[in-house]
RNA sequence: GGGCGAUUAGCUCAGUGGGAGAGCGCUUCCUUCACACGGAAGAGGCCACUGGUUCGAUACCAGUAUCGCCCA
């Protein structure tokens, strides 16, 4: 025990590596399947396994494991499933560029050697993650530790790609999907962000065929893109246009002629000059005018968004301009082009315009619409029960304002392109016969430039293992397909191909459906909605009953925090500087919902300050263990014990009930006023004079009560705080090997006392008057003083009679309890508190002003109030529509208010006297 | 352009149809035997603006302004 009483500061280093280690080696966050309670289970949110722990992990897991350690405590059979995502694409630029350090491409040293050596990085590096969220004190059942490509999950994704299949819902096929030219792969709509740019709408004219004096001008931003340009469109009702519907124009640069369409839904025509031009093999709003004028597709752009000789040749481009723009990258070949109109006289005018380009969400590049052969997962039948499910309150949204975006997002999604042309993730289980199309995919095939992509028109044999004979010709000789899937598509799964699906496990019966998802909103389209989509289609089941949706957390100044602006808090280093649950206390005490988290890092601080303070008073309380314990029933207590186990009766249901509704911030407020400014400032202050006499029976009694009700506060902010509450508890009388498995309290009635609560108000405003007289009158708080007291009901006045120890004892004070008649005459200064009167004598020389002023400032206030609640009163309007449990509260608070002014000013004149 | 949210003390944020709250910061006093990462006492706010509903609005409704987010 006094090792306890060393350190006035708490040092969390040696704690948390201590019990962090007895929990992992000890597995007390292990789930057992024969466990009796109910179920609560969760799924961790897998952080890419090239990850680092950044303040939004940190957040996100600081509140999955409140959750779960509370739901532990209160005897729920738990599970909280960690594990890590592999992040196809992250995962291989991090590999790639360790090999390009080395001097070699990927290619160089081909996929499966490729492949090997992200395996090698991952058993390498992938742990880094997981370690850090240990640091943090996530409770997971750490044997249970999931990867999405281990065996079992790539079962599970084999096994959902060829049931999506086989139920029509997969296809293959040539679309526009957004491209990103450095990672040479296709991204599905929503990982491309959409970011504003100042842009130049180009004016151009395209002169007529029949006539090349008249010409129809287009506008558009992207003028490269016009050497695709299949058609021109005008809106079929604009006067303007409308009779050059079906004639054909020149299109400059080309020896081509394209006609004039008519199109309601591509055509604006307040917009530039009302004509556009229809680019369908570059261009998604374009793509489907192509779809609906039966125009064809003339792709300019090689994968690596350079302009392709071969495609300028087809799209007949003149030889000096082809020349020109021939492998030069987009933005070059704009300026040419421009140049090029101007030049013959084609460009009529530009001006500033404001547009959106869109980018790669995992390194910045402008995307591109790209024309290839790319896996879709027709979305809408997965769609329609996945909405219904939210709707029919089967999963709740919390906080509920995120219910509407995920609504509006689901019914209008579209088509998800699942494949990408990388090599790092689960290949696709789709083989192509190579006697079939032996032209295509003979042995030359494997060698052609990358990527390999092979004709849609080629029909694909989707199996959960290669196939031994085409079913066509008997040939036996086949390609996989090159693409590997989303990586999202594998999470999609996550809630039960981590729990042995489509294996029919006990896990899976026991924990699934499971009960909450924490996450954050970036990723309530990526990730929760599939979940719910996939759930629904191969368990029939939702994924999860609660999803708690929880803010981004934001530097000080509000702004997002990145790299490239230096302002990223790193969670580490401020679990070192200040403990861990320095900063998981304030990660929940800031999580309100719906709302961004800026954190600062004085709040921390504040909350280190806060641990400091239990570790403190938890010496404090050991520095008085020795001694006897009495434990007799709560009425017959003490004063302070009554009080503080009322007190903290109130606090468990409060704060209970704060996480039952996922009010983290409340849950944390609750708990660190109730330690920091109940507990500790009142409570402890109040049984100092019981324990200065540990032979006495009042000590034994005092010590029983305290004891009980700090173990109990150690058992309440354990899920916010799991170390230092280890640490403390395990120096207290407990019963059990840890506080992990120690049961949540359950707050018993017999604690409650509100006469007591009662009581204890007065103590406390009337100790708070002695203090302000001290105050003011510039007395030492070290001396001790005579004090005068009184109130105008008998009630009150038997109170203080009954407190008086108490009273003396927090405010140094020696308790004269007599009416006003009988104080002393002479130099009292009078002070009013409600319906009681504090007196203390004035000595020696004092400036009364002060005291003056704030006596005529309280009239002021007080009298403003009276004056309102008069006003009030005297309308009849009020009295006749105001319920009478009002007009009953107004008129005792006037009457309140009144005596208050009459006990302030007698004593205005008895001080002006002075 | 569409949708959502915010606007309350110097800062960060709770909050409620009827007496304006917390934390941090600030001011003054105090190193008294748990804690100066502390204690005590204070100062500080037309609850963004304009209307409406109501006996009564910081709260409910509408509009305006500013800021933020998502989608197009």
């Amino acid at each position: 025990m006094a090792s306890y009483l060393l350190s006035k500061h708490y040092d969390p280093h040696e704690v948390e590596t201590r019990w962090r280690t007895y929990w992992l080696n000890r597995q007390v966050f292990a789930a057992r399947l024969d466990h009796p309670g109910p179920p609560y289970s969760m799924v961790i949110p897998p952080p890419n396994v090239t990850g680092s722990l950044h303040i939004g992990h940190a957040l996100n897991n600081t509140l999955q494991d409140i959750l779960i350690r509370w739901r532990r405590m209160q005897g729920y059979n738990t599970l909280w499933l960690p594990g890590t995502d592999h992040a196809g694409i992250a995962t291989q630029n991090v590999v790639e560029r360790q090999l390009l350090e080395e001097g070699f491409s990927r290619e160089q040293l081909g996929r499966d050697a490729f492949i090997e050596r992200v395996w090698q990085w991952k058993r390498q590096s992938g742990h880094t993650i997981i370690d850090q969220l240990q640091r943090l004190g996530a409770s997971c059942d750490w044997s249970r530790l999931r990867f999405t490509m281990d065996e079992g999950l790539s079962k599970a994704v084999r096994e959902v790609f060829v049931r999506l299949y086989e139920d029509g819902l997969l296809y293959r096929g040539e679309r526009l999907i957004n491209w990103c030219p450095r990672c040479l792969t296709a991204l599905s709509d929503i990982e491309v962000e959409h970011e504003s740019v100042q842009g130049t709408l180009y004016h151009i004219r395209y002169p007529f065929v029949h006539d090349p004096a008249q010409s129809l001008i287009v506008a558009t931003t992207r003028p490269e893109t016009l050497l695709g340009d299949t058609a021109v469109a005008v809106h079929p009702d604009d006067p303007r246009y409308k009779s050059f519907i079906g004639r054909m124009v020149h299109l400059p640069l080309t020896n081509r002629t394209i006609p004039v369409v008519g199109d309601a839904i591509l055509v604006d025509p307040t917009f530039g000059t009302g004509t556009v031009k229809i680019t369908p093999a570059h261009d998604f709003q374009d793509f489907e005018a192509g779809e609906r004028h039966g125009l064809p597709r003339l792709p300019l752009f090689d994968s690596l968004a350079r302009l392709d000789p071969a495609c300028l040749v087809r799209a007949q481009v003149e030889e000096t301009v082809a020349k020109r723009i021939a492998s030069r990258p987009v933005h070059e070949a704009r300026t040419i082009i421009v140049e090029e109109l101007q030049a013959r006289g084609w460009l009529v005018t530009f001006e500033d315009h404001a547009m959106a380009v869109g980018k790669c969400y995992r390194c910045k590049t402008v995307v591109e619409p790209y024309l290839s052969p790319q896996w879709f997962v027709r979305i809408q039948p997965l769609a329609v029960p996945a909405i219904e499910a939210v709707e029919q309150r089967r999963i709740r949204i919390i906080p509920e304002g995120w219910v509407n975006n995920y609504l509006g997002w689901m019914r209008e999604i579209k088509d998800w392109c699942i494949s990408r042309q990388i090599w790092w993730g689960h290949r696709i289980p789709a083989w192509y016969c190579r006697s079939c199309h032996a032209e295509l995919l003979g042995p030359g095939f494997d060698d052609g430039p990358f990527p390999h992509a092979i004709p849609a028109h080629i029909q694909p044999l989707v199996a959960r293992t290669a196939p031994t004979v085409c079913p066509a010709c008997q040939g036996q000789e086949f390609v996989q397909d090159p693409d590997v899937l989303d990586t999202w598509f594998s999470s999609a799964l996550w809630p039960f191909s981590t729990l042995g699906w489509p294996e029919e496990t006990p896990e899976l019966k026991i924990y699934y459906p499971t009960s909450t998802l924490v996450t954050g909103l970036d990723i309530l389209f990526f990730w929760v909605a599939r979940m719910i989509m996939m759930g629904l289609k191969f368990t029939g089941q939702v994924p999860f009953r609660e999803v708690y949706i929880h803010a981004l957390v934001r530097d000080a100044e509000g702004q997002k925090m990145s790299k490239s602006k230096g302002n990223v808090i790193d969670p580490l280093t401020k679990m070192s500087q200040y403990g861990t649950d320095a900063l998981r206390f304030t990660l929940a005490s800031m999580a309100s919902p719906g709302r961004d988290i800026k954190l600062a890092e004085e709040r921390i601080e504040g909350y280190r300050n806060f641990t400091n303070k239990i570790w403190n008073a938890a010496r404090f309380i050991l520095m008085h263990a020795d001694g006897p314990t009495v434990d007799i029933p709560v009425f017959e207590r003490p004063f302070p014990d009554r009080w503080i186990l009322s007190r903290l009766h109130g606090t468990i249901r409060s704060s209970t009930q704060a996480l039952e509704e996922y009010r983290f911030d409340h849950a944390a407020h609750i708990l660190y006023h109730f330690t920091w400014h109940e507990y500790c400032d009142w409570y402890l202050e109040l049984i100092k004079p019981a324990l200065q006499h540990p032979e006495r029976e009042e000590a034994a009694i005092s010590r029983h009560t305290l004891f009980l009700s700090f173990e109990v506060l150690q058992r309440l902010l354990h899920p916010f705080m799991p170390f230092i509450t280890e640490e403390i508890w395990h120096a207290l009388p407990h019963h059990g090997e840890t506080l992990v498995l120690a049961s949540y309290p359950i707050a018993p009635s017999s604690w409650q006392a509100p006469a007591i609560e009662q009581a204890f108000e007065i103590l406390e405003l009337f100790v708070t008057t002695i203090r302000t007289g001290r105050a003011l009158l510039g007395y030492n708080p070290a001396q001790t003083m005579t004090v005068y007291g009184t109130a105008t009901t008998d009630r009150v006045r038997a109170i203080l009679q009954d407190i008086r120890g108490f009273i003396e004892h927090l405010s140094r004070s020696t308790l004269i309890l007599a009416e006003h008649g009988d104080w002393p005459d002479g130099r009292i200064l009078h002070l009013v508190a409600r319906d009681m009167t504090v007196g203390l004598a004035v000595e020696g020389t004092v400036d009364l002003r002060k005291v003056l002023d704030r006596i005529r400032k309280q009239m002021q206030a007080k009298d403003k109030e009276a004056a309102r609640l008069r006003s009030r009163l005297s309308s009849p309007e009020f009295t006749a529509k105001a319920s009478p449990e009002v007009v009953k509260e107004s008129e005792t608070r006037l009457a309140l208010l009144s005596q208050e002014l009459a006990l302030l000013a007698s004593s205005e004149t008895q001080l002006a006297k002075m």
